[in-house]
DNA sequence: TTAATTTGTTAGTCATGGCTAACTTTTTTA
DNA sequence: TAAAAAAGTTAGCCATGACTAACAAATTAA
């Protein structure tokens, strides 16, 4: 009821809070999020969080106690997965329609995302025929605001021997992502672990008949699924 | 030089406050343009204006004397006029892909055109294959920021017997546009004025066999060609 | 050409959303 | 379990861009 008036009242920054709330908790999956967690997840000082996050609690989008963790409301979470929509919808419209590529077109999004107006992302969807991933291999929420939020397995996890397929990189970097281009990989790749080395935990990867060694931080940007 | 810095280097009400005074000197063709008069267009108080005029010379893109009038520098305009292709190019991508009517446009343009992305203005303008009109008729400036600023003719200035064509109208108001589409005017529709009546300056136009009366309010904002 | 009206300017206020510095509470660890 | 470290909070400041009220300059009209 008083729901649809509300996703069209925020702020950016209140949305840019909310969303950034919403990753941390549901798609990072951690089991409790602080303020000074979500200040350097948004690069703001831990004063400039707590005050928001008052605002953000009046308005009942977000709940915690004094001292306490943060948490979502129902509202709160519909909130962030609308703005997780626009921002992948807009994300393969970018890669598929106006030639960016896919280091290219997080910033962008980012401006997109903020933009208010329900039947363009609904119609940009139905335009596109309803893509179910972006270009980083994330699953778009429908405009209902379901989707598969999958565990995510990085690259970093698994072991010597193991054998996955890249299934989703994450899209916060421009100079990972075009790294990730530059030796060949892209999303549906086969992966071989070669070697885990315990030294500095580097990883050495195989696949396309390539041979390379990544670094921990690397691997932990590189969203897989086992096959083997 | 600093040229290309600068225009992504705004926010959104300084880029209102170009546009605004762009459209008021440039395509109103208003010889003189004055504080008052601008905070009115912009619905701000003098105030406002006359504090957001000071950045904006300091910055300069304005200039102007102390109780004189406005004017744009060189690249005052140049800001605006990208503000305006990227408004037009968005009106006509949302009616011809995204199946907005043209009286749905201009509030979502009016906040797609703050995104600051050169490079996703100019593949819009090539997916749709450059456009030279948006869909109430104005034209759109190119990627170098060159277009045709025809004077505008309003179907009130003319006189009974005059036939025109319908070249453009004023996005400005839904309702407005609406009721052009009712009435069953469209882009290119040839109208004859059959009468300018004096008591209220009313006009009786015909076109497609159909016979209106429009208030003079209406004619100010229809803008023709005149054909005979 | 003086008085009235319009136009432009200034001063001071408010909300938003940043910040730092100082303080308090909670958690960790020695 | 007490001290140190980390996490959270508060107070007070800043810039932006609105606002009103009061005032000054310029223009128009009598």
């Amino acid at each position: 009821m008083t729901n649809k008036l509300n996703l069209n009242n925020l702020t950016k920054s209140e949305e840019d809070y909310l969303k950034a709330l919403f990753k941390l908790l549901i798609e990072d999956n951690s089991a409790k999020v602080g303020n000074n967690q979500l200040a350097d997840y948004l690069k703001v000082s831990p004063a400039s969080t707590n005050n928001m996050i008052k605002k953000l609690k009046t308005k009942k989008f977000v709940v915690s106690e004094k001292y306490g963790k943060l948490d979502l409301t129902e509202e709160g979470r519909a909130i962030a997965v609308q703005l997780i929509r626009k921002h992948r919808l807009w994300e393969t419209f970018l890669c598929n329609y106006l030639n960016f590529k896919w280091d290219e077109v997080h910033e962008v999004a980012e401006q997109l995302e903020h933009i208010k107006s329900r039947k363009l992302i609904d119609e940009l969807d139905r335009f596109m025929d309803f893509p179910k991933k972006d270009p980083h291999g994330e699953i778009i929420p429908n405009a209902e605001g379901e989707y598969a939020i999958l565990p995510k397995i990085t690259l970093s996890s698994l072991a010597t021997g193991d054998v996955c397929q890249l299934v989703a990189v994450n899209d916060g970097s421009v100079s990972f992502l075009r790294y990730v281009s530059e030796i060949g990989l892209v999303l549906s790749s086969e992966i071989k672990v070669l070697e885990v080395r315990e030294f500095d935990n580097s990883v050495r990867i195989q696949f396309n008949d390539t041979t390379e060694t990544v670094t921990r931080k690397f691997a932990d940007n590189v969203f897989v699924k086992k096959v083997l």
